[in-house]
DNA sequence: CGGTTTGTTCAGTACATACTGAACGCTCAG
DNA sequence: CTGAGCGTTCAGTATGTACTGAACAAACCG
């Protein structure tokens, strides 16, 4: 692993945290550091520009990146005469940050819901009257009606306008 | 490290998805564990039930309940007759939430504004003329409005209305 | 067609951290 | 005052996972 080359100690200062507090979120150290890394670069850079900058290896720099392409938080761009892959930062963080929630935290509200759904739909079958159902019932209908809230917030037209 | 013991089904099956999720959340198995078992427990219970219940250490109970009552996902509640610390769960969601996430990423936030105005200052210092601090410049203060954006929207009456 | 340059994959590991459990301290009962 | 019961603490460990780097695949060039 190379040692990170010469940068601008302010930019290398917002890499370090933005490392950080992507790692705190639980989605990788690299990510935060790749995205400060162009978000600061006037030109595109490419992925040994990555590794040469952050002191990343060549794994880290592609799956990094490609990661970040999904959530739209970079761009690859054509630079003619060059074979390599450049990228950009896009700076609409509304959109990032929202794109990578809907991955990663999304798909487990799905799979909760689909939960309730399954354990409403069994309980059904069972005898109204024996007391312990009756309470479970009753504590599984109040998280049903949390998980429509928060899914009804989601996809409010409210919601996305604040994250322009 | 004891056995889990006899649970219902339907209530064991909530206890090990809500400790996967509060888990994939970077809080701990332990947390989503002990709130799913209270949540579904109609009298309240102490320690050594969920350390019976869970198969957890009497360590975890300790500092798990206790991280959930500052929380105010857990309430603390007397049993005459008996010293034992009894909890019960909270059904305001909405409130747990924030106040986790309050916790665990609103002090990072702050953090990152601190950052920002120091990085400001500094460059205030520097000379406008020069190509590369006026870049610097201009995607701080990109990033300063989205923080000012994200900050009022945190404290909007209109946030806390939602997850009342 | 080889050879070179660049991106991807994945087994191995290094590292962080949630959890355990024994030692400790506090509180109350007798 | 003494012992039992209970909660807390924290050093040690287990466990998960982000990262590395070498092997591989794909694209291009002479």
């Amino acid at each position: 692993m190379p040692e990170p080359s010469e940068l601008d100690p302010v930019v290398r200062r917002f890499v370090e945290d933005a490392g950080t507090v992507t790692q705190s979120f639980g989605i990788g150290r690299v990510i935060g550091q790749i995205y400060a890394y162009l978000y600061f670069s006037r030109e595109p850079r490419n992925l040994a520009d990555m590794r040469a900058a952050l002191g990343i290896s060549k794994g880290s720099a592609s799956t990094g990146v490609r990661q970040l392409e999904q959530w739209g938080g970079v761009r690859k761009v054509w630079v003619k005469g060059d074979r390599k892959d450049y990228y950009e930062a896009s700076d609409w963080f509304g959109r990032i940050i929202k794109n990578a929630i809907q991955d990663t935290v999304g798909t487990k509200m799905n799979g909760y819901a689909s939960l309730l759904d399954e354990v409403e739909d069994s309980l059904k079958k069972l005898r109204a009257a024996d007391g312990d159902v009756g309470f479970l019932r009753d504590r599984i209908r109040h998280l049903r009606r949390f998980q429509k809230r928060t899914e009804g917030i989601w996809n409010s037209p409210l919601l996305k306008r604040l994250l322009k």
